[in-house]
DNA sequence: TTGTAGGCGTTATCAG
DNA sequence: CTGATAACGCCTACAA
């Protein structure tokens, strides 16, 4: 009474599997007429082709993956959105995986596609200066691979970046405009593809200013607020920059407690700007000044890039680079 | 070369098919030296199970479907975390589903699930005072359903939810003890179970206050910003209100940009206070008081129980109600 | 402990 | 336009 199967509706309707089948095909040849007997007595009997053995036979999934490093965070959120939502035109499904910066997990989520379960996956990635074979199984098996965002550079496969060098280094210039003189940069992971890219454009923005750059100028950081609390106090006490360069939006955050805290005025003592996805940055106190990347438009471009490879079959390796603005705001004013 | 399967990797290793099988299920009778000659051979060659011959005998995805209204936003991304991480605990995958709170939307979402694609389902409801039919069918087919925050009242599933009555009231006699006299309500639709909770509480706290309440303070809001900001602007210049009460996020941020446009004082002319999961409520300008939902406990908690259901396989009613916080911060001080 | 064989529910191919 | 049949890749009785 409950089970109902092809075999079952097709007896019910006095037609073979065959019939019956063709009616939930697109294209197939059938009669207009019994198509739609076949397709009202489904629905009364609530019958729908079983997924996986539709899968079994065609061989795809129609569903793609998406991993990345957090999800509660408004930049991985947009873009996932993003994804989502190109996804969805196209008929895909869409798997989450989020890493949680874990490199294993990275690991071992792409170990779990294998299977056939997904058609492509899009990633964002956590392992920095890691072994990036287990990547290449993937290519094996003709399983295409977009990276956005954070990417890996000896991978190659179809990318969607921002301009990070550029803005990066404009940011910097516009904190050299504003007045500072003394800049600090904060960066979680200078050696992943982003953190060294957004870091050159830092030294070269100072240098091309005549600013003689420092190694002690570049603040490594955590993901852990409290971590950085403390970092941040302390860069605050000895080093004293009238200017923060947050590499990434959460620096900026607890830069913002810590000046709070410390009774440190923005912008009057110290300027900040910052990466930042944050919708409501003009509502902070004070307004921040955000370098803020097209995340939702990350996200779909990934998205198209892969339902391109997905659908053209040639393994692409398209490099798109999207652009991010720099928004002055009060955090930065002169 | 390229495509391998259980049996190609079977005769590689002068076995049958059913053994090789066994390597790969936990329970079966096998040698373990076998045993690890056929998963160090398929580690070799990059075998995996077909994902989808399997899934079609054993008739189970280990799959479970999350359906919110969105996703670029600090509680449902925080929730979407918490199911995330409970799923991959317990060997799930989680498919993600944006409805852009289009009920039309997730009817067919939930229509797309019936193939067996799923063996449960999580949701955030978007429909409102619509037919919720369809979902019955769901039990037909024996998929568990939980629903967490935005729920459906005639639909009996467990379902997780915040305390917002309570909260709504203890909010609304904040902002009467800070001195407010004309306190408007924004919701966005106050029909909705939780537009419903969070609208009696404050109607109740301001009658428990001897406040003549007015149907004219409940102001009908949209998703839409822009329409949000026209709406409010109107508001702030004929009822003049002393406090505001935001049943969502997004109003808040509204009343701030249109208070900040209009040269409005916080919390001076008007406190503000908000359902809010942003997590730097504190460094708004300023600060917003807040009442928090704890998003992340929320999501973890419904995928708990949803898969207590699934492994328990009586299904549960449960009815969960977690507790909200509220945090005073600037923007209601007295 | 291992092998054989049948079937999970669909769909594509080929006849009719 | 419709029907029979053989895969798709795997798993599990049952037999050896």
């Amino acid at each position: 009474m409950d089970k109902m199967d092809i075999k079952k509706l097709a007896k019910d309707l006095n037609l073979s599997t065959s019939t019956v089948s063709r009616a939930f095909r697109g294209n197939s040849d059938i009669n207009l007429q019994t198509k739609e007997r076949i397709l009202a007595k489904a629905k009364e009997l609530n019958y729908q082709p079983n997924l996986y053995a539709s899968n079994l036979r065609e061989k795809k999934s129609k569903t793609i993956a998406v991993i990345v490093p957090e999800l509660a965070n408004n930049f991985f959120s947009q873009a996932i959105n993003g994804i989502e939502r190109v996804a969805r035109e196209k008929g895909y499904h869409t798997l989450i995986y989020v890493t949680d910066d874990d490199y294993q997990r990275e690991v071992s989520f792409i170990d779990d596609l294998y299977n056939g379960r997904v058609d492509g996956v899009i990633m964002s990635a956590s392992g920095e200066a890691n072994d990036h074979n287990y990547l290449n199984k993937l290519r094996k098996k003709h399983m295409p691979l977009v990276f956005f965002d954070r990417v890996y550079d000896d991978i190659e496969v179809p990318k969607v970046t921002t301009n990070d060098y550029e803005s990066s280094f404009l940011a910097t210039k516009h904190l050299i405009e504003a007045g500072c003189k003394k800049i600090a940069f904060l960066v979680i992971n200078k050696s992943l593809s982003i953190g060294k890219m957004r870091t050159q454009g830092y030294v070269d923005a100072l240098e091309d200013a005549g600013i003689p750059y420092k190694q002690s100028w570049i603040i490594d950081c955590k993901n852990d607020h409290q971590e950085n609390y403390q970092v941040l106090s302390r860069l605050m006490n000895t080093l004293q920059p009238d200017g923060l360069f947050a590499s990434v939006e959460r620096l900026a955050i607890s830069s913002y407690y810590v000046c709070h805290d410390l009774g440190i005025a923005i912008p009057e003592q110290v300027k900040i700007l910052s990466f930042s996805s944050l919708e409501i940055a003009s509502l902070l106190n004070p307004a921040l000044t955000t370098i803020t990347q097209p995340a939702y438009d990350l996200g779909a471009n990934a998205a198209q890039l892969l339902f391109k490879t997905l659908e053209g079959g040639t393994a692409q390796k398209e490099q798109l680079v999207l652009k991010s603005s720099l928004i002055p705001r009060k955090s930065t004013a002169g």
